[in-house]
DNA sequence: GCAGAATGTGGACACTGTCAACTTGAGGGT
DNA sequence: ACCCTCAAGTTGACAGTGTCCACATTCTGC
């Protein structure tokens, strides 16, 4: 009784959620592989073939862990984003975006196993306004009232950006980036920003 | 006795190239969680286990069908790169970074499967000369030579460029982007190649 | 209170990767 | 010609996995 959760409570604690999170901890440590719908049973106390009454599938649980990893994604761009202090207005949209780059990156390497849950699910709908996508409008948004980028080159630079930033670290993750230095890699990274940075404007 | 190899014939005709083929037939249809070690053994008509003597993990077999298909990927973009007619010596070394590009993308959507797999391996060794990294770099440094591209620019400018391609297959392949419809995805590949192009110059 | 739906359990099946022990067959040394 | 060795392939087993099915339990609306 003395359970963690107690809001749409029925036999136990709710499931569902405590499946998510202790899904969301072993996406974490071992990676998408690693989420096995019988282990996650395991660790919660439950017996396997529990999560089918919250889950038509191991895929729909890997979505909603992929939903999580997404949210924490979403909230670590927001703080890095906030902490760019802009004495110039352009200097400073500038600057956002450059922090968002960073902070998508800083999160795919310190989290690969989340990262890379976040982006496992296929047929995903189009993305939404909230999240990382939503994130990198409204820096491009403000870049464009604020003069750096013309009204008409707007349109695709939203993915233009998000495809440079995940690609690098896509390519670090398990691609043929990896065994790269941290220091070059940041330098790197850096080189990236500023070639989308030029490009825009 | 008339089978399709006969180099380093054993027991049977050379298994490995005839598991490494069959991988990535099922691979290109499958894709990467579909190559099951049993299966392919199944299909080459050898019993399971026998791949054993040839690869040390599942995970090897992956390694080589990789390789393979990133031979796929490069032979592709050479082809891609050499169609590109040069009227004009910095216009053409333009247009043929942007071919290498429109081939890296064309190819992972063609064949995701393939693309999957050739970058689905770990602590890869880093990029070799050879491949796609190689013919980017050839492209990159006529860019410098044709004098588009400054020197003091050059380091760095291969990343990005593999970044953004890269990040956008895989956005396209199993990620948020997957559901645009093609020819909204064809003009936010050419603005995305549009801002690389004008990044670097 | 009670019927029925919601929720969790146990068992089974097919499939996977991997290990160990066995069998087969080709090639070389005497 | 023999045998012997060793690589190449086979058979069998074990631990996991996802998923379906029939059953047991508990909550909820009447």
């Amino acid at each position: 009784m003395t359970r963690e959760a107690r809001s749409g409570s029925y036999h136990h604690g709710d499931l569902r959620r405590a499946l998510a999170e202790t899904g969301l901890e072993l996406a974490r440590t071992s990676g998408a592989d690693g989420v096995a719908l019988r282990e996650v049973a395991r660790r919660v106390g439950v017996s396997h073939n529990a999560a089918y009454r919250h889950f038509a599938d191991r895929e729909a649980l890997l979505a909603e862990i992929g939903a999580l990893a997404m949210e924490r994604l979403t909230t670590a761009m927001q703080a890095e984003v906030g902490r760019v202090s802009d004495v110039d207005p352009v200097a400073g949209a500038r600057e956002r975006l450059k922090a968002t780059g960073r902070a998508y990156v800083a999160f795919a390497l310190a989290e690969p196993g989340l990262f890379g849950v976040a982006f496992s699910m296929k047929a995903e709908s189009p993305p939404t306004d909230v999240g990382p996508y939503g994130i990198l409008n409204e820096v491009l948004d403000e870049l464009v009232s604020v003069g750096y980028l013309a009204p008409e080159r707007r349109p695709g630079s939203d993915v233009a950006c998000w495809a440079a930033v995940h690609g690098f670290s896509a390519l670090c993750l398990d691609g043929p980036l990896g065994p790269m230095p941290s220091d070059l890699r940041s330098a790197a990274l850096e080189r990236l920003l500023d070639t989308v940075d030029r490009g825009l404007g």
